[in-house]
DNA sequence: TCCTCCAACGTCAACGTTGACGTAACTGGC
DNA sequence: GCCAGTTACGTCAACGTTGACGTTGGAGGA
């Protein structure tokens, strides 16, 4: 039942006693070299199979000239967030077709466990890193990159130069979307964002301005919300939205979470078939919900795929000048984001009344 | 900006030839062992930043006694699943206390994919492995398991001995769903279930079988729908359903795809307030939805914590017998599964012509 | 004073593999 | 029949690190 002991895993010496050849044909014959006579190689394969022996990776990438291990290191926020999940999901395709391994880690937004994470994928001495880079400095990956190792930064671009990256078109997706509600008749459209230290964050409030400009409206400070860290602090800053004396109506949500957040807190008012909600970020089930949910959608697995092609073309020795590729995102249209501006006022001020009197 | 070339890492004889000591004091230095003095440590130390020298850990893990590589191998069905994603995350959260990196792979639920898989993880020599079964035989697991890797199998059992792991109550949760139907009053309560061929389908199954039995119901076999390979099957599935004669007045939906397409055919044809529905596998915005969908939550964190716990325990030497852990699912009324049988005919059957005149 | 013991180093070989290079046998051309 | 060229091996050392064990010098006890 149990393996009784640490039983040796079979080494090539063992094999190459076993059919009675040197190691070093054992090696020819594991690594398809040629060199090796056709009844030697068949020797060596049986005598193989008959010890189950399995080359050690490990040793031969130490001692292999180029160094390689096989491996990529992907560093994203939280690996349980969906958009990471697909993330991780588009690289680790490419990286199979490559016969390469990966191994993940959630930096948590967290610049020092960034840097930990860094150092122990160092360690292991990866071929290449795909990074969502941690909010706050970069000096780690910056020295990473320094040394040499491939790196692509996914999600957002690096603060320093010489290094790929992959990004969503944040700023122009939030501009098409606030000029979409401005079309729509709406004057008074709220902004809520995730935090501020995130690039994306700021590149979507970049387009939210550029299209209220665009749209000929003006800024009012008192309906921009940001800093809102999950789907509660959206609620909550939603609310104290509606609590104004000019209350919006539309809101454009910066991210994921925070949609879901506002979502909610329109939902327990009675508000969402008459306040317009274009959020940034897809999330399943917004086709399902009513009204259904207009989003802006990033193209995941193009963002995946793209991080990884770029990563693997360095390994391979592409040393062309950086890439900043750029995958758009496209406006899916559901309802929300559909609302028009002269919605029915009266019924919303009822619900909220309604809601107030609790 | 680009580095030049392939920058040699430093190594430890540069490290020591800049101290002026030898190799092996650097490692004791390094390793944190005794034997060295503190200006020895301290000159060290020194040369080590200065030449940005970090320890190869593919070297030390050959040359170890222990010969750990401080990786762990994570197989699990698809990566982008937010069930896999959870419980991804939930280990490489008790990884990282252990100081061990995920590598991560997906194997479709292909064993011969899988089987590639583990050949890779097993070349790399990591210290252990969390697999979720792909479906079909499990001999290349058997096999790995019997040379002494450490292995934990989540969501699903190994069909070998020997081995542990962490499972749901899928049987008993699919029980209880089914007894609460029941209890509500309905007698024609429908399975839609995911490939046949996965043990938790079989279980849940099994479980619904049970809950019929304690309820004192009949099986019919046309309200039994399985081999949904996601959600456009199941809605299919799931308008077939209604298009019959009796059509089935609760829905068991017992897989998280399935239960979103059934959601769909509900929807599309206004069923969904007069028709029950509980799904197994929570979701997200679950609660958003109206009527809110009533699940079977698997706490997938836990499944994750308890397997990394199981695997750590193993590397560290535990030779305990194997341990089959069950993590409790729990129902979370929301509206879907509480709809009472009598329910309102009349209003269904109405919208059920009005979809099929279109 | 001499011997013991210990701390603080160093030397050497080995982990499993492969690059560089050596060598024997065979082939083919003249 | 001899030599160049090729094929099929083998030998040796090295990749970066650490376990086993050696050496040195000084502290401390009899």
């Amino acid at each position: 039942m149990e393996a009784r002991g640490a039983r040796r895993e079979p080494t090539m010496r063992d094999v190459a006693a076993l059919a009675k050849v040197s190691t070093k044909t054992v090696s020819r014959v594991i690594n398809d070299l040629p060199g090796a006579g056709p009844e030697v190689v068949e020797r060596v394969r049986a005598a193989a199979r008959a010890l189950g022996y399995r080359p050690n990776l490990t040793a031969s990438s130490l001692r292999r000239s180029d160094r390689r291990s096989a491996t990529i290191g992907v560093l994203l926020e939280d690996l349980s967030n969906p958009f990471d999940a697909a993330l991780l999901r588009a690289v680790e395709d490419l990286a199979r077709q490559n016969d390469v391994l990966v191994l993940a880690g959630s930096s948590e937004d967290d610049a020092e466990l960034q840097r930990e994470l860094l150092t122990s994928l160092a360690t292991r001495r990866v071929d290449g890193m795909v990074v969502m880079a941690a909010g706050g400095h970069q000096d780690a990956l910056q020295q990473e990159r320094e040394r040499g190792t491939p790196m692509v930064l996914v999600d957002r671009p690096p603060t320093f130069d010489g290094t790929d990256s992959v990004t969503t078109t944040n700023r122009d997706g939030s501009r098409d979307a606030v000029l979409q509600l401005a079309g729509l008749g709406h004057r008074r459209i709220a902004f809520l964002g995730d935090r501020r230290t995130l690039w994306t964050s700021q590149e979507r409030y970049n387009g939210y301005l550029e299209g209220l400009a665009h749209a000929g409206l003006t800024l009012h400070e008192g309906l921009v919300r940001t800093d809102l860290h999950g789907p509660d602090a959206a609620e909550n800053a939603t609310e104290i939205l509606f609590d104004l004396e000019e209350p919006p109506t539309a809101l454009f949500t910066a991210q994921n979470l925070v949609t879901v957040g506002a979502m909610r807190a329109l939902r327990a008012r009675g508000l969402h078939h008459s306040v317009a909600l274009i959020g940034f970020d897809d999330f399943p089930l917004a086709d399902m919900l009513e009204p259904g949910v207009t989003v802006l959608r990033q193209d995941v697995p193009a963002l995946g795929r793209k991080a990884a092609e770029l990563v693997f073309a360095r390994i391979a020795g592409d040393h062309s000048p950086p890439t900043h590729a750029v995958v758009p995102a496209t406006l899916i249209r559901r309802g929300s984001g559909e609302i028009q501006f002269p919605n029915d006022r009266d019924d919303s001020r009822a619900d909220v009344l309604a809601q107030q009197s609790r």
